[in-house]
DNA sequence: CTTATGACTACCC
DNA sequence: AGGGTAGCCATAA
């Protein structure tokens, strides 16, 4: 049961966890952080699974310019957008305001 | 078993 | 500078 679906999952899933309270990041900073910068897709796919794991903050999860692409997984609502809210993350459009000031870089903070 | 797609990103022309 | 294609890995049919 435990290395069911990849290794490449379960670091995706460790690093999301990682992202501290109020910070985002982009699937392509994880992507980058495992080493692999052409594996974005494969991040998001992951978060597609992450659906069952509640340890796994996707709503922090979003592309490189801070659009909530995966809002639509989250119920088609404004669910991630209330989430990142309630986190203190300003959010309009589907965007996170001051992306880049919420950016959190796993290969850079860690 | 093979084919196609998927919450992306970067490079090439 | 802008548009299009390729690359990556896994899951689903």
């Amino acid at each position: 049961m435990a290395k069911d679906r990849s290794d490449f999952f379960q670091r995706v899933y460790e690093v999301v966890r990682l992202v501290p309270y109020g910070r985002v990041t982009s699937y392509g900073a994880i992507a980058r952080y495992l080493g692999a910068t052409r594996s974005a897709r494969v991040v998001g796919w992951a978060m597609n699974s992450s659906h069952g794991m509640e340890d796994v903050p996707a709503h922090r999860v979003v592309n490189r310019v801070g659009l909530l692409t995966g809002k639509h997984h989250f119920g088609g609502t404004t669910l991630m957008q209330q989430l990142l809210e309630n986190e203190g993350v300003a959010v309009n459009e589907n965007k996170v305001v001051n992306f880049d000031e919420h950016f959190w870089d796993p290969s850079r903070e860690l």
